[in-house]
DNA sequence: TTGTAAGCGTTATCAC
DNA sequence: GTGATAACGCTTACAA
């Protein structure tokens, strides 16, 4: 059998192309009864319009693209999937790029996206201290961007955050309140926005609550549990905090093998607090007291955004979404 | 500025748009003189070779879907990462289909990709029971597929997939060896692929140790969390179970719960085993033993399989490639 | 209700 | 080295 399209079936049928395509797309100015032959064939010659054909044709692809640092973080995938509903239901389609953290790999993606190719893009960045000309490019050929969690503050796009200072602020004081004085900060490279800010909600508690910062108090992470481990050992070495807190919950989950090694008592002698959406919080050993973001739905509202844009050019939509995380205490930060 | 397009780039330059094209796809007849001040001016513009209009060209998109249950699953997120990976370094793009573990939607979302916008397609199974000529006709229009993990016996693609008979089997001696009599399992909906040789393993393994299976010793659990947590509940207290050998770690961390809640010490009285991916095993209370299944290398296996087919039509390619997974031993199966 | 024909933006083929 | 031209498969005016 030779390939089908839409020529040939029509012929088939000695019908012209037109009215296949009137069949396909559900338009009424056709006989019901060439409609039902054309669909009938067309399912015995398994016959579908060609996608691309289609999409050159109609100048537009209902496909849109999402960059991430990396997909095997709970807070991502879970993004994800909230976001893959929603675009379901609309029927979009989801292109998937890893940055894994990587500038150039960020900026080859998004600059191979000014080909037309998606109709918008949701992302969550990786290079808060670079220039960011290769996203304003964008909006040059009518490609909108919506950015979630990690967001670039010079870039003009909708934002979808958690309220990341404010927990953090909280995050803080709610080690402090149970008595920690020399409280740690775990958090990632100061080039992602998520990480400045929630180390700046950190901050501004010490300075609320009197206890004077250091600087080895705030420490860098990386994106390897491996290297992170002998960060944190070296830090808990070093400095002997009484409480830590976490921008993520693997930085949170290795402090746990940390002490372990060190036979340091959770919560006795070291509280914990951390950043994490996993549902594992509460099975560790001791149960983790967590600040948990609200992962799907930060990631179907961003897709909310982008639709809202997409099938309304013109109107604007709300330019920044704050959804509020949630202090949910457990034994990792009991006062003894 | 209007929308630009091959035609007034080559326009602009006294060129042909041939000679546009012979720039930008690095073919060597071209004078470099004029290759550079085509170059220029098509980053002065932002020019990009349209996608579609490439594609219907050329009949290929360098593109491959994957279709997995959910995406919040280290174990499917982990995949996707070694797969992203791979496919990166080969210059293909992803698209992410999620089934949500509903047979029409597998069905709506295969019969959709018969359009030709994938060179091929990457799956995990949720339909292991139904009827599979949907798949079989993405043969006919040269779509190959590569399944991983939740595989179709009956549909003739390459496989990856972990050793999971042998391990089901041996996570079941494992408990038997440490004093278990009564030994549940608890697994998914048995149409999974996956779920029914985990099954047969661990009956397998349980007639040859001669303790008699009982019909409500192996239970079916559900992708529902809280779901779970009640049928888990049930049945711990109906079958007064001493292991309990779980296919995912959802279950097992459910199973935690429900023994906290119960007041049932592990291992003492219940011991767990469980199929898992995630670097949190090592962290519950008390660790988790477990089969690690090496996710990163299924995907990025699947991925290669998927891209010497694709790179090499005529050439058969390894037809069932299976991967170890290694049994972790922790404290949760302590004999005592 | 149907058919004709133009055109979406590329790229391959051939001619020069 | 370069240009003209046809085709990829579809959709949409417009005509009938």
């Amino acid at each position: 059998m030779d390939k089908i399209n839409i020529k040939k079936l029509a012929k088939e049928l000695n019908v012209s192309p037109a009215t296949v395509t009137r069949a396909f797309r559900g338009y009424t100015d056709i006989n019901s009864e060439t409609k039902e032959r054309i669909l009938a064939l067309a399912k015995k010659l398994n016959y579908h319009p060609n996608y691309y054909a289609s999409n050159l044709r109609e100048m537009k692809s209902k496909t849109i693209a999402v960059i991430i640092p990396q997909l095997s973080d709970i807070f991502f995938s879970l993004a994800i999937d909230g976001l893959e509903k929603l675009a379901n239901q609309k029927g979009y389609h989801i292109l998937i790029y890893r940055t894994e953290n990587h500038y150039e790999k960020e900026l080859s993606i998004v600059n191979y996206l000014q080909n037309g190719r998606v109709d918008g893009i949701i992302m969550s960045g990786c290079a808060e201290t670079h220039d960011h000309d290769y996203l304003n490019k964008l909006e040059s050929r009518n490609i909108p961007i919506v950015f979630f969690d990690r967001i670039y503050e010079d870039v003009k796009a909708p934002k979808v955050t958690t309220n990341d200072y404010e927990s953090s602020f909280n995050a803080t004081r709610h080690l402090a309140e149970r008595g920690c004085k020399k409280i740690v900060y775990l958090g990632y490279k100061k080039n992602y926005s998520i990480g400045k800010v929630r180390m700046e909600g950190y901050l501004d508690a010490l300075k609320e609550l009197s206890i004077p910062a250091r600087k080895e108090w705030v420490v860098d992470c990386t994106d390897d549990n491996n290297k992170n481990y002998s960060i944190i050992k070296k830090t808990i070495k070093a400095v002997n905090p009484d409480g830590v807190f976490t921008a993520g919950e693997n930085l949170a989950f290795t402090s746990y093998k940390v002490c372990q090694e060190l036979q340091i008592s959770i919560p006795d002698d070291l509280k914990i607090i951390s950043f994490s959406s996993s549902e594992v919080a509460s099975l560790l050993n001791p149960p983790l007291t967590t600040i948990t973001q609200p992962a799907l739905e930060i990631g179907s509202k961003a897709a909310m955004l982008l639709f809202e844009i997409l099938e309304n050019k013109d109107l604007p939509v709300e330019d920044h979404i704050i959804l509020k995380s949630t202090l949910v205490q457990r034994e990792s930060t009991a006062a003894r």
